[in-house]
Formats: C-alpha cells, structure tokens, sequence
DNA sequence: TCTGGGGTCCTAGGACCC
DNA sequence: TCTGGGGTCCTAGGACCC
C-alpha cells in the first residue's frame, strides 16, 4: 500500500497533545557537560562493569555500541574515553531536567532517568503560543540549562510522541499530527514502536503485517486477539487515540529488587552456582535494607548456557530484611529448580511483596529474641561492609567451599576487622560449626578468613 | 544485537472450590 | 461417581522496557 492511497484517520489533529523528551546519549552527555574537556571526543560509561553502557555520538560514529565488551569498543576505537558511571550525578542533572520541564506544563510524568512524558493540553493560552512552539521552547530551556542536546517528540499519544523524538535523533524535533498519520505509519517500521519487542515483530511480520500503518488498518479485534491487551491499547496509541495516561506521581518504592550476576566460564557445579545465588542474595538484601524495605516473597532463578532459564517463587513465613532468614527458603528453591549436569551461566533472585520496614507486627508464634537478634546482626553486617566494603562479611554459603559447604556462618575476610563482635543466637548444631574452623579456610582458600559464630 | 543488569506487566494453565 | 460448568487465585514463564 503506498503512502497516496492511505486514507486519514478521522481525529481531530491534537485531542490531547503529548510530548516526549528523551536526552541524546544521556550519561556520556551529562560527562561531557560537566567536563568540557570531553567535549568533541568519543566517550563511553559503564567502565566499572566492563561494559560501554552509554556511548557519546562521537563513539557511536565509530561503531561504538551498547552492551558492547569494554576491550571489544576500545579494540575499534583505541582513543576511547572510558569513565566510571556517577548515577548520582546523573540522578541529580535528572531532577534538573524535570524541573525545567515543569516550569512548563505541571503534568509531568518521570519516565525514566533520561526521558520525561508531558501534556501541554490547555497551555496556549498561558504560553501565547501553539504546541509546537511550546514544545520547541521546553527544548531550548533544558538544551540550554543542561548543556547538551535532547530529542523532542510532539504527538497525539504517549507511543506517538515516543516515535517522534526518535525520528530526528539526536538534537532532534519532530510534530507528529494526527491527521498526517496515512502518510507517515507507512514509513515507521514495527520495531519502532514501544512494546513491539522482537517477538512480536516476528510474529506481525508472519501476519503480513510490514509497518505500522498495516497495523493499524487491521480491525482492532484482530489486533486484541493476536496480541492481548496490550496489542489492543496499542492499535488505539498509534492511531492517535491516547490510551496510556501521563502518570505524573511519583514512584514511591520498588515493587521488587532484584540481583543477577553472570559468571563465566558456565558451571554446573552445584555448590559453586549456589554461593553465586546467595551472593545474590546477599546484594538484594543490602540494598533492600539500605531502602528501610521488607519482602515478603523470594524468586529464585537459573539461566543456562543456552539463556534459557528457569525459577521458583515463594512466600516467607513473615516478610523479612534478614539475610539469614533467607537463606533458608532460598536454598529449598534452589534445590528445586537445580538440575544437575547443566550448565548454567547466571543465577538471580527476586524480593516482591515489598513493605516499609517499619510497625514491627510479631505474631503469637513468631520467636521474637530470634528475629531481635537476626535484626542485630543485619546492622551490624551492614555498617561493617560499609566501612570494609560490600560483601567484606558475608555469609559462609555464598563462599564455595566444594563438598564443605556450610551455611549459618557469617565471615570475615579482612584480618583488620578481626576484632569486630558479631552477637546473636547459634542455630546450628554444634559438630557443624567445629568442622570449619577459620584456619581450614585460610589454608583452603589462600585468603585471610575469620568465621564468626552466630 | 550471540547477550550486562535492574525493573514492570501480562497470561496460560493448574489447583482448588463450589 | 470420571462426570458438568464456572469462578478465583496462584505461579512460572514470557515479553518488553531502560
């Protein structure tokens, strides 16, 4: 079907004009702001994880791309500025930005840390102007406060507005009305469009369906059937109807944590991926504290070589932020998504159901100088890794320790903290905490180690 | 895109209950 | 009793986003 012979969609041209701003190469710009120096010159963030997880234009141009290897980017361009990522930085320059928006139009939706949805519906008559140049004023605003370049979108629905600010990238603007939508879907190919993963291209593209005008020809039933819910609120999205609102509250909490790690080579060694799982473990927890939360339920899973993965969820007894009350329902889990002889690449866990850890509710049965206690040794953990670094004190099970594994035993392993005390109430029997003396680590693992009773 | 890490939401199918 | 129909809740997995 040619461009030509699209009929419009009858809709007024901006029933509720939407704006998307999205920053050009965000973290590497905020660098480059702040450290004119950069400016000009290819640069990349992430180098604390080995990965380029942002890159300036100027990288980009020489082929420097996202989540490559770090060696891999500074192989093709050996003059690569490579720099720590400074998320509280960002997060600050951020604010900044909403703020800038703000002064604009209250209805303001935090999208992401780089990309912000706004409504200008009803603004003409304050700004004395059209939407578009209100539009292209927020633009120059934030370019100018900022110091660096964003991408601006200007449509009918948040999924149209989205299109727009990436038709022009970067430094871009772009209007996108709704009664010129048969001339331009044609042209926009489905992955373009936000919640078209690769999945659902693959399986548009089986239906015949070659770009988003062909979406949007089709009947909206046909369009709920092959794709559910979100298949239907997009039909109605790309044809300038808005279905998804400006969601101009906060985030307050996280409504899950999370922490994978890959490890490489892949393993299938039970011990070995189970101290990688309650390493996890450990992390989520910290940062679950950290966020004064509390979970109440605890997903478990594995990937294999293959990226295929597989996981269990449960509840605990009582929501919990003790790491040691974890560990428990997490190695249940492990045991039974573990499948021996494969071989797996990643592990990772999930805390949902989360809470403010604040009215501590002790039920009839709950042991209380036991929770009391586990509360003790959480903080004591926590201000010690803060002093000694993450993971400084960590559970004996997130240590492999091949056929002597252990659980219940905290350790140590910087001899300078040797004199800290960690208090709380042994659980464990007895012989189980004399097999493993501090020395059997120090000589199996070559590192300083100190076991801690518990 | 041969693949890092942290999130959200949806759904099909099973369990369980009238 | 092997035979309805239907509702709700839960769960594992999928898909997608930044």
């Amino acid at each position: 079907m040619s461009a030509s012979t699209n009929r419009p969609i009858s809709i007024s041209s901006f029933p509720s004009p939407i704006l998307h701003i999205d920053c050009d190469a965000f973290f590497a710009s905020v660098e480059q702001a702040l450290h004119p120096e950069l400016k000009g010159k290819p640069v990349i963030t992430g180098k604390e994880r080995g990965i380029v997880a942002c890159a300036s234009y100027e990288a980009k141009v020489l082929g420097v791309k996202r989540p490559m290897r770090l060696w891999e980017a500074q192989k093709i361009c050996p003059q690569l500025i490579c720099l720590t990522s400074d998320y509280e930085t960002y997060s600050l320059i951020s604010k900044r930005m909403f703020e800038i928006i703000r002064r604009f139009t209250p209805t303001l939706e935090e999208y992401s840390i780089d990309e912000a949805f706004a409504e200008l519906s009803g603004l003409r008559r304050l700004h004395r102007t059209g939407y578009a140049e209100i539009a292209w004023r927020i633009k120059q605003a934030v370019q100018k406060e900022l110091g660096f370049t964003v991408s601006v979108g200007l449509s009918a629905s948040k999924t149209l507005a989205k299109i727009a600010s990436k038709e022009k990238k970067p430094d871009g603007f772009f209007v996108l009305r709704a009664s010129e939508l048969h001339l331009f879907l044609p042209k926009v190919a489905l992955e373009r469009v936000c919640g078209f993963g690769p999945n659902t291209v693959a399986l548009l593209e089986k239906q015949g369906i070659r770009n988003v005008w062909d979406y949007v020809s089709r009947p909206e039933a046909w369009a709920r059937h092959l794709l559910g819910k979100i298949g239907g609120e997009l039909w109605h999205e790309l044809r300038g109807e808005a279905v998804y609102p400006i969601v101009t509250r906060e985030k307050e909490d996280y409504a899950s944590i999370s922490k994978t790690k890959t490890f490489t080579p892949p393993s299938s060694e039970k011990d070995f991926v189970r101290a990688q799982l309650v390493r996890n473990l450990e992390s989520a927890f910290i940062k679950m504290r950290r966020h004064k939360l509390r979970a109440k339920r605890l997903g478990v899973f594995l990937r294999e070589q293959d990226f295929h993965s597989s996981g269990i969820e449960a509840d605990f007894d009582r929501s919990t932020s003790s790491t040691l009350d974890a560990v428990r329902l997490a190695g249940e889990l492990f045991e039974r998504v573990f499948r021996p002889g494969t071989l797996y690449r990643l592990t990772g866990v999930v805390l949902s159901g989360m809470e403010a850890d604040r009215t501590v509710q002790y039920d009839l049965f709950d042991d209380v100088p036991k929770i009391e206690s586990m509360k003790r040794i959480d903080k004591v953990l926590d201000g010690i890794n803060e002093l000694y670094g993450k993971h400084a004190l960590h559970l004996g099970t997130s240590l492999w320790l091949g056929k002597h594994q252990q659980s219940g035993l905290l350790f140590l392993k910087r001899p300078e903290t040797s004199g800290q005390h960690v208090g709380g109430r042994g659980d464990l029997p007895e012989r189980k905490l004399q097999l493993l003396p501090g020395e059997t680590f120090r000589q199996r693992l070559g590192i300083p180690v100190w076991a801690v009773r518990i």
